[in-house]
DNA sequence: GTCAAGGTTCACAGATCAGTATACCTATGA
DNA sequence: TCATAGGTATACTGATCTGTGAACCTTGAC
């Protein structure tokens, strides 16, 4: 995968464009051909620098994981107590939300692209993975019991928000507010 | 919507083929004409039939939604105790997961079909309504202090449980036991 | 016996799809 | 001065897409 420091200006206008239509309107339903019109360039340029739809796929999602992994991990900076750092990614999620009601990019992502060879497949996967991850680290930081099966309920709470966002049901608080709850209720002294 | 009773035979072949071949593989990488040979069918009879595709994907859609919630009232009546039917969408879940496995498939058609005035986009929307209306009505039922927020809850860890199921994260056994624990917990006497 | 409904066969239209070929332009840097 | 990299412009291929037209077959009901 080419990194996105790498990319050259007309590359970086491509995977822009790609990762505002593939998010709104679907993956599949979205041609090459309105991409190179949108980012003002041209396919031919699209194909010199990704080589494929399906590498472009992975790029805009890689872009996009990268954008959400550094957003999450500054609002876990910010909280100076550990125990709000644990449910900090849902903070973050509220700020996402703000610009993204389409749902999860990833989970939409692995809806329209079965193939697990794909090589956007992989980076979808490995999202989920790491948020999991991050809140076994975020919750054993803080000192909770059962710190994996925790991680397992936050990473549950936090993918049914994401996934009812576009319903407009408010779920989001919802969540967050049972999330908070949760990790209070893990920590020993409080 | 015409009824599924009122369907031809070589309808309901159709509608069995698009189920399958839509959840599977998604639906704008679909086409009609793989439809129609999977069936035993011809193109003409699916446009005698159903109009459009995108008549075809609602049918698909409701299809399906009837056959899931059938499973959810038989799950939910088989359950004497009025606690234990709160969290019975989530037992039904587990053995309708056993067939599918690639996540939701309402979920899947709305990253699909962003279009609000696609005929799918309400069927996929009214199914999570009626879900969580469904666990207010239940959660009321058993006497559960504060329904409405409880059935968010159960809805959220429910979809949650669906959305990460492809990952294969064991999330729907994690989820579907800290849904039992809410609802004990909101039971007034036990 | 006739008529209609359900279905098949097959050809076709017009658009769009991913991806390629070829030639040209322009700026940078050795 | 000249090569190279990034990019543009444009035409094209072959496949696939949704959807239609028209003729024909079969079966059951009246």
């Amino acid at each position: 995968m080419q990194e996105a420091q790498a990319r050259t200006p007309a590359g970086r206008r491509i995977v822009a464009a790609a990762e505002e239509l593939f998010y709104s309107r679907g993956i599949t339903a979205v041609g090459v051909d309105l991409i190179a019109e949108r980012s003002g360039t041209t396919k031919r340029t699209l194909y010199n620098q990704f080589g494929s739809k399906d590498q472009l796929v992975a790029a805009y999602l890689a872009e996009r994981d990268q954008r959400w992994r550094s957003l999450v991990r500054s609002t876990v900076e910010t909280r100076d107590d550990p125990v709000e750092a644990v449910t900090a990614p849902f903070v973050a999620l509220r700020d996402w939300s703000e610009a993204n009601t389409r749902g999860c990019a990833f989970i939409n992502a692995l809806a329209e692209l079965p193939d697990p060879s794909h090589p956007a497949h992989r980076i979808a996967a490995d999202e989920k993975l790491w948020l999991l991850n991050l809140f076994t680290e975020l919750a054993t930081a803080a000192g909770c019991s059962g710190p994996a099966a925790l991680a397992t309920q936050l990473l549950v709470l936090h993918e049914g928000a994401l996934a009812t966002q576009p319903l407009a049901l408010g779920t989001l608080a919802e969540s967050t507010g049972l999330a908070r709850a949760l990790v209070r209720a893990a920590v020993p002294s409080r």
